[in-house]
DNA sequence: TTGAAAGCGCTAACAT
DNA sequence: ATGTTAGCGCTTTCAA
């Protein structure tokens, strides 16, 4: 029953620090080999209960805990998730000074399953536009070696990561793909049916010219919300008229611009349907300012759940996308996928989402 | 000029990996020792340009990269920062199905500096209630040993976290401390003068008479909120009226619950300044309620700058605190203190602030 | 069921 | 100016 470890100087900054307590002092004090000491902490086959009582106090006494650096480097698996998120998207939030809510939920759903399982998540910026991506993903892996990988958007479609990742023999989870839903453990939503089920909404409430407001064409989610709307359209026996779709690009301002044209382009508006909030929250500026009052004269819809839909006037009825949830799940099949036992999900998670009921929409 | 590696059969999950350039590779392929290649890698001296240049051109040519668990094992430093968030404070989010932005702009501003130091950024929950908070901490310091810790509210005011820390000898940075800025490295805002300023504002508008909604009295920032405003009234000769002030808690409803008592209470009442903009919105919708138009009948500011403030109409007069600024500054501060030859800079770090003029608040 | 010994890929003393 | 060698704290063969 000696001391534990003994006592190391640093003296590279005149600091006295106690040595850490390592997997040897938990060996000592349970009188057994570090192997032992290891099957244990491991769970393992094949150790007596007596072994494991007395590791398990002797862990328990030292307050010992394995170095993940010391795991890493000596086995083939690593309890670090890397998640990637894109580094000009970040740039662009830095810019703005705001901050980025759907990173923000989904890095703290995937934080929370993290914990339970005594995981760490390490949060890495890639440069999806560089012409050296591959270079840089590869030499990213080779620095930080983690045992899987958690995608974020856009980096969940992007070709060369995912290429990268299943060449180095990287397990990986993706949060909100839309192409290739084969390729590592997918979880999503089904934005198509959400923007299907919100057309119908506003057709249910009594609409029937329902303007469109587009993200950016390259985005397969502006496309996917696209087609509900048109699905919506079609299955309740409405025309599809062209001028009733315009583009945007998933920003205020040109939610704005959006919403001036419908006004101009389509007579007889009703209601309007805009891809995304902050487009949404444009159009209801833009609505204010062409003398019209949101929902008396004109119902508006959004597609996010962004906090600020909740606080503006009226609210703004949209929907939750459950991206903590998203994240969460991600993580547990993830960290499944890294199981030595583990079975690969065959099809892609779907998860549930929500119609937020709120001000802006009402019947006719 | 041998291979590069072999190949190994990881028979675990039926995979085929090349095994990972290591220093031996790029020492073999340059025709030097390892020694020398770690030398060029940490820019030691008594290296001859000649040496250099070799080692140089073979670690491009084989994209090798320092393996980040041999250098924190074997070394006495680690690139390895851990950001310590609060549970509590993120499982309500996650309850509430809301981000972060105050968190997501702190953590933008420490990767985008973590990515130009070449370090990485680890994010931890740790549970600031637990009575085992010591152990916790020191059993997560054990485990990834960070080179250092960056510390976001509200655990940079916590005095157990920071005891741990010091005892652990693990050099940290706090964002947003209010108390002891002697310890550690400290980067805040002044949140008294903004304070000051905004309410000196609302009088240089020719308000008199103006509300002040607070935060909860436990926390230091409402504190110092609520003193900046006192002393601007004082500075410019006003009374203070004890009824023009009123109880918050930072949060939407009671925002809404202070103007109701502000307008109950303080006849002749032009302005209000919650000293949150969650709670400068509930205040905006009770007024509404009241049947008072802002800022025509009252002029309304809050503090924070938070995403909504942009989108509320009227748009909102608030502070915006330079959150991603400040988290830069702590890691550049935190990156400089891990270095051999550090200085400890003497005093906190102020970074400036900024007042936002928009509609909510006008000259009577 | 248990243990001894050999690495993992680096850094750090200690040569030369 | 450069190289040799011994760990760091674990996991992983391989023996017993």
């Amino acid at each position: 029953m000696g001391p534990v470890g003994g006592a190391k100087f640093d003296v590279a900054w005149r600091r006295i620090t106690l040595a850490a307590v390592t997997i040897y002092d938990v060996a000592a004090r349970s009188g057994v080999s570090i192997k032992s000491v290891s099957r244990v902490l491991n769970g393992e086959p094949n150790v007596s209960p007596a072994l494991r009582e007395k590791v398990s106090r002797a862990v328990e006494a030292l307050g010992y805990r394995r170095s993940l650096s010391a795991r890493s480097l000596a086995g083939a698996t690593s309890s670090l998730i890397a998640a990637l998120a894109d580094a000009a998207l970040t740039i662009e939030h830095w810019r703005s000074g705001r901050g980025n809510d759907y990173l923000s939920r989904l890095e703290l759903g995937a934080l929370m399953e993290c914990r339970k399982a005594d995981y760490h998540l390490m949060v890495e910026l890639v440069d999806h536009g560089a012409e050296t991506l591959d270079r840089e993903l590869m030499a990213l892996l080779a620095a930080i070696r983690p045992g899987g990988v958690l995608l974020t958007p856009p980096n969940s479609d992007h070709g060369t990561v995912l290429d990268v990742l299943d060449q180095e023999g990287v397990n990986y989870a993706r949060i909100g793909a839309r192409t290739q839903l084969d390729r590592g453990f997918c979880v999503s939503m089904d934005e198509r049916q959400a923007s299907f089920d919100m057309t119908a909404y506003l057709i249910s409430l009594g609409h029937r010219r329902i303007g469109f407001i587009t993200g950016p064409p390259a985005y397969p989610a502006s496309q996917l919300r696209q087609a509900g709307y048109q699905d919506a359209l079609a299955a309740h026996g409405l025309a599809l008229d062209e001028a009733a779709i315009v583009e945007g690009d998933f920003t205020f301002p040109s939610g704005m611009r959006g919403m001036t044209a419908l006004l101009n382009s389509v007579p007889g508006l009703t209601g309007v349907f805009a891809s995304n909030d902050d487009m949404a929250l444009g159009a209801l500026q833009a609505a204010a300012a062409a003398g019209l009052s949101v929902p008396q004269d004109l119902s508006l819809v959004g597609f996010d759940d962004t906090p600020s839909a909740l606080f503006s006037t009226p609210t703004l009825t949209t929907i939750r996308q459950p991206v903590a949830e998203m994240a969460a799940e991600a993580m547990r099949g993830l960290i499944g996928l890294l199981k030595p036992d583990s079975v690969r999900p065959d099809g892609p998670m779907t998860v549930p989402y929500e119609l937020i009921r709120r001000q802006s929409a009402r019947a006719i």
